[in-house]
RNA sequence: GCCCGAGUGGCGGAAUUGGUAUACGCGUUCGACUUAAAAUCGAAUGGUGAAAACCAUAUGGGUUCAAGUCCCAUCUCGGGCACCA
């Protein structure tokens, strides 16, 4: 007898598919369109891993599902390939990050394929490609001329040895991590989206967005609207005012003490000759600490500037303080102390010994006004880096910044023989000498040397998708009116970066004219991740990977690879990997193939029922993205026609609902059975049968069964008499009921002793 | 510290609107086939108990005819934010 071989299968199916192309997707005017996608992936060296396999095998079981049910799917593919891991292999090894992406790709696209993923591969699309980042720059450009784009002097990690910028998570205990230098805090000037222009209404339409709520409260936090009020101190001795803000005005007549920033701007006007010293001294040591040391030492520090001010509602000289847990990026840098209302005031006011005074509260806007802060700050998108999109700006010999024209797009990554950053902390593009020159209307001018942070070229990808050749602009205007906003995508990260930043984008495109929809992704399904067997991370350095190719190498198959992912358990929860679940799918895989191939059917439709059951239990589970429930009612319905013997439509239904998590095998099947994959409908009829089991409990606890003609359920008289004369039933009720509760609808009927 | 989410057999998990707790899978045990093993097929499987029955959804209360599900408090785990005035 023949046996179930699903690599023999799923290289048949593969290479059908690859010859036919029946995922291409064309608009169909008309014609209902679903568009889903996946986050793209970063194409690491390592080949995809298991939790990539979840990811795209959510899309991909919606994706067969809704191309079987009729409806004009988009489901395109692409690669996000600009980043750190390229660019450090670069600089170790020499290798161009061009090449390394390349080999990436072509492997991460290989393996896709052996997965049988519905792709319409025409569309594939790679930010590091310059027919992509050439619109990328289109993006920056259009955010530059609104004035979305611009450039701030702030405050960053700087290490003067290895003279670049450093990222929080670079700097340990103060020190930078490669070359364990102390770090310090240096102002410079970088490039930044104003994505504050648009944090009302990023917040405001959180809610109209059918995604998860875990999701949707961490942008809402992130974004962290506070309603309050702007007063301004005046300062004893002519200094400039200070400017507060807080969210109670109503407790100013409390105020004893006023706190600014170590970084506020007007400081220096403060200090005297007596406290200069001590207060510069201060603000050094509080410009060298990592965020590390203060998160972990929330100790109150602070020192006296010297200067006071005047409380505008009490008329009194309060002294002005500086301490480090006043943070410079929010409201003004600086604050009102009511230690009496504030805990964290309180704990300031006692360590150093500061008058606490009890205060009634005064109306709100008595000597403020109104002003609404936002936790969220711009986004901070230059890059000291190599392997990144070229930011299209040029400086003049003034240093002014002028934007590349848009028809000298793209500006191309120069070639350099060596990627590292050389010590001006620039990036190694301010290494092509020739690059940098640049004509501009006629005048000399310098690239720019930074790069576009990765997220910026993830900002707006998925618009590519629509029209992902186009030369003459970033998205076809039709192309996208068609298939967009996406209708489902799924991911398992970037909750509060990409999927605020392409939100935004989308309102900026949308407010320019280029969108015709304000929010990009409808429905978001969030997916959780796949641990090692023990529950843990998996990890190269622990050594428990598990490698999906392995997993179909072995002789399991993506079939039972993408089913066993399905089952694992909810979708948008961590699970842990099982190796010997995987051989309880193929066994159930292996019992569908034994139904289609080596099985004599039924003449008589003993399993109407069943099947009319499980057609609708799996349809409504996919529509609730109950994928392991799906899989465990197939397995239910294999289970019962192997019992019951099956027909050969049985069999037909069962290939045509196995198709979106095992496509080869239900494929193979389906041909076999000369049958279509169009989807399966049932007949609420074949739901109810002639007769039905009742439920008798007494005080809540299950007594007794009876069996009913289903035209009797609505009789509450005949089945409460029947249940009363059942022998179990009768031996609870001798000394008499208080009252019966009847509930058709849960067929089932208490019995109050 | 604050904000989310979760806690159900030996294990992963099911229970969709408050209505038969433990679907489905793994594991285990027994049986069939086999010289044997693997594979496959079939049966059993929450705990205690001979049985009747009783006890079980993190813990303690509450609401209800009825609670895994709702309410209050507590504990544990996971995630996010973290001096945001």
């Amino acid at each position: 007898m023949e046996r179930y071989e699903p690599l023999k299968i799923e290289q048949k199916w593969q290479k059908i598919w690859e010859e036919t192309k029946p995922f291409k997707a064309t608009e169909e005017p008309g014609k209902p369109k679903m568009m889903l996608a996946e986050m793209f992936p970063y194409p690491s060296g390592a080949g995809l891993h298991v939790g990539h396999v979840r990811n795209f095998t959510i899309v991909d079981v919606l994706t067969r599902f809704y191309t079987q049910q009729g409806l004009n799917v988009l489901r395109p593919f692409g690669y996000d390939t600009f980043g750190l891991p390229a660019e450090n292999y670069a600089i170790k090894t020499g290798t161009a990050p061009q090449d390394v992406t390349k080999t990436n790709i072509a492997n991460f696209r290989k393996q896709a394929k052996r997965l049988g993923y519905a792709i319409d591969w025409d569309r594939e699309i790679n930010t590091s490609d310059p027919e992509y980042y050439k619109w990328t720059q289109w993006c920056f450009l259009q955010l530059y001329k609104k004035g979305l784009a611009y450039q701030k002097e702030s405050y960053q990690w700087w290490c003067p040895e290895d003279q670049t910028v450093l990222a929080n998570e670079q700097v340990e205990n103060g020190k930078c991590w490669r070359c364990s230098h102390e770090v310090e805090k240096k102002k410079m000037k970088q490039w930044f989206f104003k994505i504050t222009e648009y944090a009302d209404e990023l917040l405001e339409e959180i809610d109209s967005l059918e995604w998860p709520e875990k999701i949707k409260t961490m942008q809402k936090n992130w974004i962290g609207r506070s309603v309050g009020a702007e007063i301004d101190f005046e300062v004893a001795g002519g200094a400039p005012h200070i400017t507060v803000f807080t969210t109670r005005p109503d407790t100013i007549y409390g105020a004893t003490f006023l706190v600014v920033a170590p970084e506020y701007t007007a400081l220096d006007s403060l200090l005297t000759d007596d406290t200069r010293e001590k207060v510069l001294d201060y603000k050094a040591t509080a410009l060298k600490k990592s965020e590390i040391e203060r998160q972990e030492n929330k100790e109150k520090t602070g020192v006296f500037t010297g200067s006071y001010a005047i409380n505008p509602a009490t008329k009194e000289k309060i002294p002005i303080w500086v301490a480090d847990y006043v943070l410079a990026g929010y409201g003004t840098g600086a604050i009102m102390a009511v230690p009496a209302m504030d805990d964290r005031d309180h704990e300031f006011a006692e360590k150093f010994d500061l008058p606490i005074v009890e205060t009634e509260l005064c109306d709100r806007d008595l000597f403020g006004t109104p002003k609404v802060t936002y936790r969220m700050r711009d986004w901070l998108i230059s890059r000291q880096r190599y392997w990144g999109c070229p930011i299209p700006i040029a400086y003049d010999k003034d240093g002014n910044p002028h934007p590349i024209p848009e028809d000298q797009l793209p500006v191309l990554i120069p070639e350099v023989d060596d990627y590292k950053p050389d010590n001006s902390g620039r990036s190694a593009l301010a290494k092509a000498k020739d690059w940098l020159k640049v004509t501009i209307n006629g005048e000399e001018m310098t690239r720019e040397t930074d790069t576009l942070d990765g997220y910026a070229c993830s900002s707006w990808y998925l618009w590519r998708y629509a029209s992902p050749h186009d030369i003459e602009a970033a998205w076809d205007q039709d192309a996208i009116k068609y298939w967009e906003p996406v209708d489902y995508y799924c991911g398992g990260d970037h909750a509060v970066a990409h999927l605020l930043y392409i939100r935004f984008w989308c309102k900026f495109f949308a407010d320019e004219g280029f969108l015709p929809f304000r929010e990009p992704i409808k429905r978001l399904l969030y997916n959780g991740y796949i641990n090692a067997p023990d529950g843990k991370k998996m990890s190269k350095s622990k050594g428990n990977v598990i490698d999906p190719l392995d997993v179909i190498n072995d002789g399991y198959g993506a079939d039972t690879l993408r089913t066993y992912e399905m089952f694992i358990g909810p979708y948008d929860m961590d699970a842990a990997w099982d190796p010997r679940s995987v051989g309880g799918v193929y066994r159930f895989l292996n019992r569908c193939w034994t139904l289609a191939f080596a099985t004599e059917y039924n003449r008589t439709d003993k399993t109407i029922n069943i099947r009319h059951k499980t057609i609708k239990k799996v349809t409504e589970d996919i529509h609730r993205y109950n994928f392991n429930t799906a899989v465990a009612a197939l397995m239910e319905y294999v289970n019962e026609l192997y019992k019951s013997g099956a027909t050969e439509e049985d069999v037909i239904a069962l290939a045509k609902l196995l198709k979106p998590f095992a496509p080869h095998l239900a494929s193979e099947m389906l041909e076999k059975l000369s049958a279509n994959d169009e989807w399966p409908q049932w007949d609420e009829k074949y739901l109810v049968s002639d007769t039905v089991e009742i439920v008798v409990q007494i005080n809540g606890k299950l007594r007794a069964k009876l069996t009913v003609n289903t035209d009797d359920l609505n009789d509450e008289k005949k089945i409460t008499d029947l249940a009363l004369a059942d022998e179990k039933v009768q031996k609870y009720t001798k000394s008499g009921i208080k009252k019966t509760i009847f509930v058709p609808k849960a067929k089932l009927l208490n019995i109050v002793i």
